[in-house]
DNA sequence: TGGGGAGTT
DNA sequence: AACTCCC
């Protein structure tokens, strides 16, 4: 069996754990830079405000009731390990799948000691870390993820729901549920199974895997096995590394000036460099970047983006950067109004397989050594001492192109100066 | 009007 | 490289 624990309305339960008189109000929390709604509390759904509604867009008297706050990634990140700890005290395999997602594997419990022991683990999480869950119980990810809806809409199930892909109840289910709610299956492959006359999830679950494969792909013939509650998406191995690494960012307000840009891509590839060296990984090539804002139709739309091969793999952040400046050297148009831009460190690799240059080794061993460990100093000291404690290259200290993250709350669990008080 | 990431074709 | 999907 295989369990999907997900946490409820995740980043306002973080919120809510340090703001207590958060519970019960209408709660939001903003994308970066403050942009739409990414986490809701249940009442500000039940005041109307819908995922991914543009802050802006949310009415005034609505507005004025709610409490919006800005993403504080640093404490949801701390929570969403505290939840994962908890949860990889029942079983040895996790897969965390989200930061508020984790799929567990049950394979070898007694199947029916598996509601109780899901209703235990609930109960620990909530009282270790505060963090509201729902578990749903299955033979595959994809009927575990529904049975999990069903755990947050149906309150007779306490919070653990189990869903047996041979039930009555089950088909009952799958027969009234439309055919978008279903994993895997969003809009546009909605529309094209709605030509094929599926509309619900019954009607995918009793169609042919092969007709689904030749009209879409391996995906869709995969879910359909899925619905029948055979397991064909493996448990991922989270230690597995990344494959790609990237780091992009919207300006705070759009942007023509060329400086902005030149740091805006010269952080985002010192970032990246850190994320590379976190998987003990190196780049052979790094992708840079830029666009304007598509939801500006009054102003020219430019979008441009520029491979640039790195002088052999690499993870030094000296080299991404110069390579990131470089590939935005060859893009950058003067007179576009940018919103965007970004970086992605690509064709990854690790020490062992690394290719050498056809020029040989650029750098002799003894270079490469010291190069490490002037990397490995930089990031310890930023890992110590807080993000951005020693930085490569100089940038302004205010930019044009900051964050708006006017509401964020203190990184209560993350930094020593932020700790929440206490009066006695 | 986020910022990542993945997979398939 | 484009498209689709995920959270």
């Amino acid at each position: 069996m295989i369990a999907l624990v997900d946490c409820n309305n995740f980043y306002v339960s973080c919120e809510r754990v340090f703001q207590p008189r958060l519970e019960g109000q209408p709660v939001g929390v903003l994308s970066n830079n403050d942009g739409c709604v990414v986490a809701r509390s249940q009442e500000i759904k039940d005041l109307g405000v819908a995922m991914g509604m543009p802050a802006h867009k949310i009415e005034p008297h609505v507005r004025k009731q709610c409490t919006l706050l800005s993403s504080n990634y640093a404490l949801y990140g701390d929570m969403s390990r505290r939840v994962t700890d908890v949860l990889g005290q029942h079983t040895p395999h996790v897969e965390v799948y989200s930061i508020d997602e984790s799929f567990l594997s049950f394979e070898g419990f007694a199947p029916e000691s598996l509601i109780g022991r899901c209703q235990a683990m609930r109960t620990q999480v909530r009282r270790d870390t505060g963090i509201p869950v729902s578990v749903g119980l299955s033979t595959s990810k994809t009927l575990a993820k529904l049975a999990n809806h069903r755990a947050k809409k149906e309150p007779h199930f306490g919070g653990v729901a189990i869903m047996d892909p041979g039930s009555d109840d089950t088909r009952a289910y799958l027969e009234q549920l439309p055919v978008s709610e279903v994993w895997g299956v969003a809009h546009r492959s909605a529309v094209r199974l709605h030509t094929l006359g599926i509309e619900t999830a019954w009607q995918l679950r009793e169609a042919s895997p092969k007709h689904l494969r030749k009209h879409f792909s391996v995906v869709m013939e995969r879910i359909v096995y899925e619905l029948r509650g055979v397991n064909c998406i493996e448990l991922d191995d989270m230690t597995e590394p990344k494959k790609q690494i990237m780091v992009s960012r919207s300006f705070g307000r759009l942007t023509q000036n060329k400086t902005d840009l030149q740091e805006a891509v010269r952080v985002h590839a010192a970032r990246a460099g850190e994320k590379l060296r976190k998987q003990s990984g190196l780049a052979q090539a790094i992708m840079v970047f830029v666009r304007t804002n598509r939801f500006r139709s009054d102003l020219p739309s430019y979008s441009k983006s520029v491979v640039v091969p790195l002088p052999g793999a690499t993870c030094d952040s000296r080299a991404l950067i110069r390579a990131a400046g470089a590939g935005l050297e060859q893009i950058f148009k003067q007179g576009i109004w940018y919103q965007k831009c970004g970086i992605m460190l690509m064709d990854l690799c690790n020490h062992e397989n690394e290719q050498l240059g056809l020029l040989g080794e650029a750098e002799n061993d003894e270079t490469r050594q010291r190069n490490e460990r002037l990397m490995a100093t930089l990031d310890q000291l930023n890992r110590e001492h807080g993000k951005g404690t020693v930085r490569l290259g100089m940038h302004r200290k205010v930019n044009a192109w900051e964050l708006r993250c006017e509401h964020r709350t203190p990184r209560y669990t993350t930094r020593w100066d932020e700790l929440k008080e206490v009066s006695l």
